[in-house]
DNA sequence: CATTGTGAACGCCTTCACAGCC
DNA sequence: GGCTGTGAAGGCGTTCACAATG
């Protein structure tokens, strides 16, 4: 029974779990030895019941009347999102987005590193971003074959992100993440995720429309 | 029936009326006329069926054989999103990641101006960014008072994301797009959203650590 | 006795499938 | 014939509520 670990894992339970590794990180620095599911969810504005379902999907190892083991749910947890590793990861198209996502915190600690900066603009080839270099794209099949990066950022225009994503799985990476306002068709064995600023703010706007127009029967909450 | 734009409408289909106004803008720009549900869900990655009760959501205004008038439609996904205005943006956290959105075209064009950009750091108070000045963070209260911003933008570190969010809701803004990795606390007439570059790549490593491990061998525990 | 793990109910979005209309 | 709009069915995640447990 504590074996169930190879089931199906809702896409909105993964998304929460990084949210948990987050919280654990910091109560273990802490130095916290256990925290119960209502701990959590009140950290992570979710309720208990969701997290306790979220967390059965990894196990069953939460001790009823006390809660779980900070460090073991941590590991548990890393291991799950595959943290217990380090994943090359090479952003294509090193604009601003691209430069400020080399220097987040998100890359530069825990499980990533940035094995190669990709652009076009002669300007800027050769610079370097946190001790990598600026190549050009058409050297991306050489970082490839050095790093064999399994995780490809694309920061381009609109423009070049279709292309560009194809060249990424060209040379075998398997994830991308899609800043560029477009939506990439690729195979589907190659998992993408999309982050759009655009889509982003106008979902803001849309509720606040609604809310702006309701002249008092809106419910929409 | 043209006027049940009232109603409540799924938040998957407003991201979707997002991606579905940027196919229509293309669309329009090349001077095509009408669009059916199937070519924009092509364009779009989606099924037929989805689009077509996407946009069932903002009236009756499709022609059977025909698909829809891609102007019209345009006009009503803008209106819809709150695109036939313009909204005021101020971004609290003007390191490179707040540089970067400002100068995105997801606020250079369209329905978005900055009109704050707000710091604590002393070095680069008084630079400009396309043409708006860096101002320090207790001037909050006067941006507000002379823009009425309604939408603010977190790019700050992690630690000081709460209280930012907390004095952007004090001056009045009531949309908050969140790019500090921290879970942010707030009322619940406050709109949220929360973009995380960890939780992004954590997620593609999820999947793809569970491929890797796929092979029989249960190296999950 | 506080807290977990989970069957069952619920609600919501997606998808199907087709009547109706151009 | 081509395509929309939508009832109905299906699938999936959330929430409830409680028996089980240290």
């Amino acid at each position: 029974m504590a074996e169930r670990v190879r089931a199906h894992i809702p896409e909105p339970t993964v998304l929460r779990l990084s949210i948990y590794q987050r919280i654990l990180h910091g109560a273990a620095s802490r130095g916290e030895r256990t925290i119960s599911s209502a701990q959590l969810a009140e950290a992570g504005s979710l309720n208990a019941a969701k997290v306790r379902r979220d967390l059965s999907h990894l196990g069953t190892f939460g001790m009823p009347g006390t809660g779980y083991d900070v460090a073991f749910l941590l590991e548990r947890v890393d291991r799950a999102l595959g943290l217990d590793r380090v994943w090359p990861v090479v952003i294509v198209g090193v604009g601003h987005l691209g430069r400020a996502l080399a220097r987040s915190p998100g890359f530069t600690t825990g499980g990533f590193r940035v094995v190669g900066l990709l652009d076009t603009d002669p300007a800027i080839l050769g610079a370097t971003i946190e001790g990598v270099a600026i190549r050009h794209l058409s050297e991306l099949r050489d970082v490839a074959r050095e790093h064999s990066p399994s995780i490809g950022v694309v920061t381009t225009p609109a423009g070049a992100a279709q292309h560009v994503a194809e060249s990424l799985v060209e040379v075998g990476v398997c994830s991308i993440l899609n800043f560029a306002p477009a939506v990439l068709n690729l195979p589907d064995r190659v998992l993408v995720r999309t982050v759009d600023l655009s889509v982003e703010l106008q979902v803001l706007t849309f509720y606040q429309a609604r809310l702006a127009g309701g002249a008092g029967l809106d419910n929409a909450l």
